[in-house]
DNA sequence: CCGCTATCTTACGTTTACGTAAGAAAAAGA
DNA sequence: TCTTTTTCTTACGTAAACGTAAGATAGCGG
């Protein structure tokens, strides 16, 4: 079970290229509790980072860029259940099928958390567009008329 | 020409309620150029703003908390332009068409910026809703799996 | 085992976007 | 005109989100 190939480790700087951020940023949110580390990293060694921590961070900078919310926001957001759950999801193949399905529920509502909020910024956003084509058209008019 | 009723002016702390910000914010940006005022205020004295004034600073507002951009992004996007267009727009009530079409024709691609701006982001968020609505559906599938 | 490079920890520095305090002056109201 | 409220200017303070520097150490390639 020494894993199916994937299993690959990276380093800090090499994820936090892959990310587009720095290894500091990638720290800072270590130590906001953004992201996993603070228990299962032994201080003073190295950090490593799995496949799984990369989707995850590439997705909360998406989620911070995207929505403008803060880190304590994105912190609130992501919570650390999520990575909690990553982690047990493997730990959990050898588990019970109902310890795997608690985990499995106890993600989704957090994945839907994070849809309504991007659609309500669709919506807000798609409100603002029709103000601006709106806008245009008007200036058009305007436009027109002075010929 | 005293007006058609409706140029009542307002005082900075009346703006400031009505759009959400504190007279400081306003201040702030009118500092940064992002407002008028460094010019027609005379210094001392209390700043009043028009109607234009504040749809322009709600508009603003809205820009930025939608977009996330930052004040001096918000600077490039908006300009002074479309203030100077504003002011002039009624001047130019009085002045020959070639003149006005002049201000309304450099006001359009003004706009257009913003919309480009505001479809951009809005592309980029629905990218982002397929993939959480994917990774719910992978979600409610293990769930379903698990039974 | 060794050297070199990437990381580590600690801690102070920086930028953005305002907050807040203080004293003076303008403007509104009686 | 006098009082009261709101605003003005100036300037230092602050929270968030990292940047940067320094000295030590880990860990990979040889």
């Amino acid at each position: 079970m020494t894993a199916v190939a994937g299993d690959r480790v990276y380093r800090i700087g090499e994820v936090a290229e892959r990310v587009g951020v720095t290894p500091r940023t990638i720290r800072y949110y270590e130590e906001l509790g953004l992201i996993r580390g603070s228990a299962e990293h032994v201080k003073g060694t190295h950090r490593l980072y799995t496949e799984a921590d990369v989707t995850r961070l590439t997705e909360l900078i998406r989620l911070r860029n995207l929505l403008g919310v803060s880190l304590e926001e994105l912190t609130m957001l992501a919570e650390t259940e999520e990575a909690r759950a990553e982690l047990r999801d493997q730990w959990a193949h050898t588990e019970d099928a109902a310890e795997r399905r608690r985990i499995v529920e106890s993600a989704i509502p957090h994945v839907e958390r994070q849809l309504a909020l991007v659609r309500s910024r669709q919506e807000t956003l798609a409100e603002l567009e029709a103000e601006l084509a709106a806008k245009r058209e008007h200036l058009n008019a305007r436009l027109n008329e002075l010929r």
